[in-house]
DNA sequence: TTGCGTGCAAAGGTTTTGCATGGCA
DNA sequence: TGCCATGCAAAACCTTTGCACGCAA
């Protein structure tokens, strides 16, 4: 039987939700938040960090992104209740100068209900990740040429 | 200006791409195909094999799948036409069962025109690719429950 | 008092990089 | 001949783990 474990509340794990918390919307990583958090004068071990994050993953309240497997991971506070009806995020990686996009959009929202209707494949956007050219690096490009 | 390089035929990449296509179906990590290649009397260097498969999925020839970050890249032989071709090929994983799932779509090309449209990104599709569900794997766990 | 949480340092494992040499075209 | 490719070893990188101590409940 899965024992579910109790979670302690920890001057820890507050600070990281909090500043979680305060920047919905954005990717975090867990170097971000050790940073942020230290230049705030609120200590948090990088461990702790790591072992919150992935507590705050298995319990729904934070997305994990994995871009690739040598950028750190991204990390974004989805809510503490609505498991269900959250928004999705789409992601665009620049091949170029490996920036990270997240864009919020219907239309594309429309392709994971058509792959869904049409191919029957059921698109997990937490995974996935669309490579190509950033803007910037497309008009630097065309601007050498 | 364009700098496409040029490209080399050189012994060690043959040896891969033969490898890589004798696997084609399969998942191959960059260990394997260097494991697997060393057992045969063929050696190549691993960081050969890393550029190698990274020169590979730039032209398409390989997909690239990231499980996790802790865990190493796998890599999959996908043809070495089907970036010539005026279609554009999409890719699906399954995360479940791991089935690699090509398909040919207008709508998915629209995502293209609307990515560079409105948000000024230029996907690539060759190297994208959707994870999620495939309709067996979503029928098998509708069964269970 | 119990046992989960924390912090430090070190380990772990994959991928990348520097540099001299080799080899295709 | 020019330039890309290779190989080795070392570095870089994020993340995990061991262990002793701290602290919530």
């Amino acid at each position: 039987m899965s024992t579910t474990r109790l979670t302690y509340r920890t001057r820890q794990r507050e600070i990281l939700l909090q500043y979680l918390k305060s920047m919905a919307g954005n990717h975090v990583t867990a170097q971000d938040a050790a940073e942020y958090l230290k230049a705030q004068g609120s200590t948090i071990g990088q461990s702790t960090v790591y072992r919150q994050l992935e507590k705050l993953v298995d319990e729904g309240v934070v997305s994990k992104y994995i871009i690739d497997q040598n950028t750190p991971a991204c990390f974004e506070y989805i809510g503490e209740d609505s498991h269900e009806a959250e928004e999705v995020c789409f992601h665009c990686k620049c091949e170029r100068c490996g920036r990270l996009i997240h864009m919020h959009c219907d239309e594309l929202e429309g392709i994971a209900a058509h792959l869904l209707e049409e191919h029957h494949f059921r698109l997990n956007p937490l995974r996935t990740v669309f490579y190509g050219i950033c803007e910037a690096c497309q008009k630097q490009a065309a601007g050498k040429q």
